[in-house]
DNA sequence: AACATATATGTAAGCGCTTACGTAAAATCA
DNA sequence: TGATTTTACGTAAGCGCTTACATATATGTT
């Protein structure tokens, strides 16, 4: 009669809450036994100190994956009770450097036996439990990393609607789009330089009178990924201004707009297919690759460049070829 | 460089709630996306609701785990948001009965899609994961129920002090704790009854006085059990009041005191001994099993009885017998 | 029926974390 | 060098849960 044991995937995340502070509560009534003052949600900064020695406040945050108002406001009470100091640093007088006291050192010395067994324990407890709890748990930590509950979930419901999405050529009711979804990514990823905006705010002039295209993908009643084909001379297209709105990445659009672009140039009658992107932008690199771009060996483009691009990559459209699609 | 991760089973739970936190974070901005108002905290309770019909408060604390002023409070932001009714129950006026109100049916209907597809995503996290995480999870939920980590960690660290306890004959300074230690599990399972008062006030007079025997276990500094003899009459002595204090459970001090009572009472020239005790105290009746004692027929007692007393057992002591020790 | 006890709920305050925002010092850039 | 951005830290407020306590109704006892 357990509706959150019921529910499982739904409700794991609830459900790894309860198992945490179940086990949390056993702990603090040890501590409580114990004649020394000491609480769990401590532990991990003392512990770190005891390890690490003395660290700067967002220094053992980011050790910990904790925000600092977290360790700042633990880093209080361990002060109140005296098992810290602190200090500034005289080279950086922004950071204020942690370090255990007399106290804080002879605590956990007094502790350490504790949590030897409270780790013991908690091993046993694992063991018991058969299969590699740690490794799973490290696992799913990572998977989520990589992709998020929101992204995942995301792509399932937009998966069908991915699947059908359309390409469509420039119409001037669109060009909003062309902006913003290219200011999304710049302003994540880098900075809105000056050219940029020029091309952004006036492709018209910039991009189609110079003999050049633009394409959008349509996806439902949205538009949600743009790219141009910038005409450098007769036989010489470049790939730019491609973006995919955030929530719809990782569904195969933008290899889908490639695709599509790569196919306009061939009809525009390009030889010759070139691009400037940054390694940093490692999804778009590895996109690039898997269509047959190859980095260049100068290492320069014959145009106006970007102070982002590091990268310049380029393909020849001579012979046809096969990529797999989806 | 994440000392909680390093840590393993010592920062199990903070590795626990911080997974918990990472999968609600995600759930939380889906629910931004979609155009009803809903909060990933208000999830079990409607769901709970949807499933079983309309329930009182404690009902749902109950179902869900929880305490009931997470429940009330998480009813107060429903009703505010108006997705649920509730009224009182018409029997009981103690009692508020919560519904899903018109819209939260329809808020409901409108998430179900998105819920299936969490459950799916979940699915999917734990399939790439590997091994049975929900089935580990739900074996270390029942492992910490039969044995929390205080306990784990309290015998791990009083193991060799209890391998080493000794047993006691009666002293008049140690009285106090004969009384202290029967207190402690009245307490906690039934209630104190006059005649126990009595005979834990006066255990001279009353037991023995009337040829009976105390014994004490102490281990280090700390008296941590006892239990009596009681003379019924030449060859028949009653087991009674023993005790072991809760922080030393589970190391088998009890079946030692019990042994040690059981010799006792061979050399007071017992040839029989019985005891009274309750199906709810299901440690010890299994103690009294192993030991050699059976449940008697008559079920009755012949001595002034207990109300809580609902088993009565004995045991011959005419054949020489083996019990492990240990 | 009068009383004590148990049960169902409500309310307050606290805890440990978060996000949002403010300030000062360093680093960077023009 | 002066101006701007970034970084390190502090503070406030909020969130979702807890424990502790208050209140009202039911239930059991004599």
């Amino acid at each position: 009669m357990d509706l959150i044991k019921e529910l499982g995937a739904l409700a794991l995340a609830s459900r790894l809450k309860r198992l945490s502070e179940t086990m949390m509560r056993g702990v603090t009534r040890l501590y409580e036994d114990q004649q020394v003052e000491f609480h769990p949600r401590w532990f991990p900064v003392v512990y770190l100190l005891n390890q690490e020695g003395p660290m700067p406040v967002t220094a053992i945050a980011e050790a910990l994956g904790m925000t600092h108002p977290a360790i700042n406001q633990t880093a209080g009470q361990l002060s109140r009770y005296g098992l810290i100091n602190s200090r500034k640093d005289r080279k950086d007088e922004r950071k204020r450097i942690l370090s255990l006291s007399k106290k804080g050192r002879d605590t956990v010395a007094r502790l350490k036996p504790l949590w030897d067994i409270i780790d013991q324990c908690g091993r046993d407890l694992i063991d018991e439990c058969g299969s590699d709890f740690l490794g799973v748990l490290e696992k799913m930590e990572q998977e989520l990393l990589r992709m998020d509950m929101y992204k995942r979930v995301n792509n399932h419901l937009n998966r069908q609607k991915a699947a059908e999405c359309e390409i469509l050529d420039y119409r001037s009711g669109l060009k909003k789009h062309f902006k913003s979804l290219n200011y999304e990514w710049l302003n994540k990823y880098f900075k809105v330089e000056e050219h940029d905006e020029k091309i952004l705010d006036n492709p018209e002039r910039y991009i189609l009178k110079k003999g050049g295209q633009i394409l959008f993908v349509r996806a439902g009643d949205e538009i949600i990924g743009t790219a141009a084909l910038i005409r450098l001379d007769d036989k010489t297209y470049e790939l730019a201004k491609m973006a995919v709105t955030e929530k719809w990445q990782g569904l195969g659009i933008g290899k889908k707009l490639a695709l599509a672009a790569i196919d306009l140039a061939r009809q525009l009658g390009a030889r010759r297919m070139v691009l400037g992107t940054s390694v940093e932008l490692e999804t778009a690199c590895h996109l690039y690759r898997a269509l047959g771009f190859v980095e260049t060996e100068s290492g320069q483009m014959p145009y106006p460049g970007y102070e982002r691009c590091t990268i310049f990559m380029e393909k020849s459209l001579d012979k046809q070829e096969k990529i797999k699609k989806g």
